[in-house]
DNA sequence: GGGTGCATGTAATGGGTTACATGATTCT
DNA sequence: AGAATCATGTAACCCATTACATGCACCC
């Protein structure tokens, strides 16, 4: 009965709203401004680029250059625009997504510590390195776009990545304190009996 | 050529590791448990389990009870603890969850400012209530099985999403102000010039 | 008598990624 | 010479959810 997210048609009718692109530009365009949230292949991009068409949502034109490939330059109607504003206004059901981090952290007594400290620790160089970029896109957006109406939305957008990254370093850290903790209990502790002097 | 995350059957594994169960036991554990970033169907579980069977990673014993429909309870096998410790020591990949209510966020300008401040408050009465879910099972796990050696697993679980929820109802927060400010410029702003007398 | 919970499963459907296919141009 | 980028698209596959199907027992 309920048709899932699949708002990959609507995306390409946000973008294509603030300007007209061709599916490869929507690609970039995707990666560029809303890739930390959100992602589409070309393999979703092109038949909803038609879908979109064929429903009089979108029109394309072929832009013919020598030497490169036809562009086809796909821009919002009327009627796109208004099927834009009903899919804004419809609540975003909340999905839970899964987390395969977390699943192995939550069966981390079936191995050692030390696996899951290596797997924490190479999602703070990615999770820093995503965080780096953000802080990028936030100074580029008020640099080069700060006038523009949308520019608030955008930085809403980004500022949500930043919180939410910013609680997973958190939580990395105490996370690998703890890990760290447990990994020396393990060390000293299974022994049945410590004897007075440390042997091996 | 890679798989995707696909780690349905492997979460199987994990609880079965912890304790015999039946194929609805897992789908009520699993909600129970891990439910606030994993999730599973009917759908997956039940084929997933005959396929592990087939595989020799689990074995299943028919219980059957007077009145009650059969009940088929699968425990893990020593393969299948071996696959299990394989699969923790894969690295996770990092993933990027489609967020819907952000999307819309970021599109904002295609619409009133009123429309998102609807989503975002429906989304902080949800989180709200997940975050008080959260602080309760964190209670029960120290209370009721602060004792076993996984406990403090489980914690970190819950920990990440402690953080996590608390950022998005930050993000919230910020959020709303500045909605509110927006539209309140807007009922001001878009009149082209202001008269000295307000009239309507 | 009807809803809810226990209990098992299958089939249909759909959404999305990956891999494949093609081909020119520009940079190294 | 070869890699990367621009550019478009299709087909296969897989993963997952939803809906369907069945049936007993217990509670209200």
């Amino acid at each position: 009965m309920t048709k899932r997210s699949g708002a990959s048609a609507e995306i390409l009718l946000g973008l294509l709203a603030m300007e007209p692109m061709s599916g490869y530009d929507l690609a970039q365009s995707i990666r560029a401004s809303v890739g930390h949230f959100w992602n589409e292949s070309y393999g979703q991009i092109y038949p909803n680029l038609r879908k979109l068409a064929q429903n009089g949502l979108v029109k394309s034109r072929t832009e013919r250059l020598a030497g490169k490939p036809d562009r086809h330059v796909h821009s919002i109607t009327a009627k796109g625009r208004q099927r834009l504003r009903e899919w804004l206004a419809v609540p975003p059901h909340p999905e839970t997504p899964r987390n395969e981090l977390l699943l192995k952290v939550f069966l981390g007594e079936q191995t050692e510590p030390e696996v899951l400290v290596v797997h924490i620790e190479s999602m703070v160089q990615n999770e820093r390195a995503s965080l780096k970029k953000l802080e990028a896109t936030a100074q580029e957006i008020i640099a080069a776009h700060g006038e523009q109406p949308a520019a608030p939305y955008w930085l809403m957008a980004v500022r949500f990545g930043q919180l939410e990254l910013q609680a997973h370093l958190r939580w990395a850290e105490e996370s690998l304190k703890s890990l760290r903790r447990i990994a020396a209990q393990r060390a000293a502790g299974p022994q049945p009996r410590r004897r007075k002097h440390a042997d091996k």
